[in-house]
DNA sequence: TTGAAAGCGGTACCAG
DNA sequence: CTGGTACCGCTTTCAA
């Protein structure tokens, strides 16, 4: 590979006048700027990025982790960042934690030592301290960390109470909670979302808060478990779409009706809502929007290193498909409902 | 941060000793090796990695194209690089190709501008020659580019035969395919395949080949077409469980009974098929595993320059389910059809 | 308008 | 066993 070296002496010019060029700064006459550009052309030169960045202590590279890529809330969002950065000539590293402080921290690390310009999160177990020891641009998305880090999220908690409300809507008397892991502040969000709903409720009791882990197979079980222990149980609220594709799936196993005899709800607006049967009524969170923003405003924050909002909540958007549709109203009458 | 001068300096000791010790190369006394490590400690001393990665012309990082993250096949093949090449230190960079070759182009070169350690590609854009003036190690993966470039693919053409004979013994009698878009290698072999069994069927004609790019929508619209113009059709092989999807779709929508008057099998076996209605079939590619196989190849190659074997081909394996179950077998008899 | 040279933070060769 | 030092390839003063 060609060097600014090389380009300078088949120019012969030096290696400042080429990276005067290169970079376009710097005053440069007409005729040894096409000299030079003719050298480059010749060699087909391309800058060093490494030595570059050592120089410049930046990399142009932003690091991105998230628990699970193959989780399908993820590629979405990570697609948007990856457009968004992209566009303005970065590149990312990925990381996939998951949900491990220890890897986290570890890609932290790897991301120092890299020179990465920023980096965007979406995680809860990393405190403060860790991210302000950095010294770089932070941006959580779809976990808050904390106020002092600039943020992007969905209306998880006022999300969950419209979520409930419309299977109270739909004529659910009985609305049960599957919820995402302990600790990970959209399900505890998701979670409240739902209590705050139905607390006061006289049929409430803490029984009908289940956990699911966020994962199908967890749903699955503990909507199988519960199904069987509460055959009064006719709404679930699942903390996301996963959870309530797990739920469908016991709820078909075990000959309970959706959405006559149980109402099913998830949360995100994963493309696999609509390829279940009954489809899958959801919360739709605006995942791309997510992502595009966190990136530009990380971009903004590596660039200008000053911006003007820090906190990003986006509402998210009732979508109902046949999981809980179609059962007939008890006080109320939709005619969407017919 | 902290440079290896800090720590040279703190300990009393040459910057070359102190490089020894991190690097673990080469001798150094048990008592000055104590004195720098506490240094190390008291500076929290990290190794810039990009200043290494100038001298050493590598970086210790692998770059990854794909597609698009967003369709449900890379994720866990991302996930499988990402596992394998972190577990041995690497770190990937992600880039998105949309199949476009201009945009691997610009990624190829940005790896070479960042002394990228190796490359995985999915993707038939690309030419021999492009990547052979690379001068990195570059391995194939899902799509196939030259008999000269390490690959890692499944067996597409075998595996769309297993397929259409599968529907064939289920007692289709007239079988469509949908493939996906031209000059994608895996497409292509794929409609080979079902070619390969039904090209001197009486019944067979060219109309039986539709486009559906790989799309659920495109999928979905080039099978109601299908379906309203061929009512004779039985048996939809699709090139791959998204246009699958696409046609469960159709055929439900225009009241097509899935499997009894339509029997449907897709391709690629991601975790979709088992939340659609009927569960679709498929033929199983180890996602995980070709991805797996690829970084190891990948690394193998980094590091020792040579391997032993340069082409893997796994099998793909039928997954029967409801989508082309259930229907009376015309001359075959299957225990499990019942 | 251009060039010389001092780094950026490591590595590794060569002396001692 | 340890230290001095010349690079790796590029950027940026500082002088000319």
């Amino acid at each position: 590979m060609a060097t600014i070296r090389d380009v300078a002496k088949e120019a012969g010019v030096s290696v400042a006048t080429v990276s005067r060029v290169i970079n376009s700064n710097g005053y440069v006459n007409e005729e040894t700027k096409k000299k030079v550009e003719k050298a480059i052309q010749l060699l087909n030169y391309k800058p060093n990025a490494v030595a570059r960045s050592l120089f410049k202590k930046q990399s142009m590279t932003i690091g991105l982790i998230i628990p699970d890529i193959t989780n399908p809330f993820f590629p979405q969002l990570a697609r948007a960042v990856e457009d968004v950065t992209n566009e303005k000539g970065y590149t990312i590293i990925l990381g996939n934690s998951d949900e491990s402080s220890e890897k986290e921290q570890e890609y932290l690390d790897i991301f120092e030592q890299k020179y990465v310009d920023g980096i965007i999160l979406a995680t809860n177990t990393l405190t403060v301290e860790q991210i302000a020891s950095l010294g770089k641009p932070v941006v959580a998305v779809d976990r808050p960390i904390d106020s002092g880090v600039p943020t992007v999220v969905a209306e998880h908690r006022r999300g969950a109470q419209a979520a409930v409300r419309h299977l109270l809507d739909t004529g659910c008397q009985t609305i049960a909670h599957i919820r995402g892991p302990e600790h990970v502040v959209s399900a505890d969000e998701r979670c409240k979302g739902y209590l705050d709903i139905v607390k006061d409720k006289p049929w409430f009791s803490d029984q009908l808060v289940i956990n699911g882990h966020y994962a199908i197979n967890d749903a699955y079980k503990a909507a199988s478990e519960l199904i069987k222990d509460r055959p009064d149980v006719d709404g679930i609220f699942a903390g996301n779409d996963l959870m309530a594709i797990g739920a469908l799936k016991a709820a078909r196993e075990l000959g309970k009706k959706v959405p006559e005899e149980l109402a099913i709800i998830g949360f995100d607006g994963i493309d696999m809502c609509e390829t279940t049967f009954p489809e899958l009524s959801t919360m739709v969170q605006p995942i791309y929007e997510l992502g595009a923003t966190a990136a530009n405003m990380l971009i903004e924050l590596i660039e200008n290193r000053r911006v003007n909002q820090q906190y990003y909540e986006y509402p998210v958007q009732l979508k109902v498909r046949n999981s809980s549709r179609g059962r007939p109203p008890k006080d109320v009458n939709h005619a969407d409902n017919i």
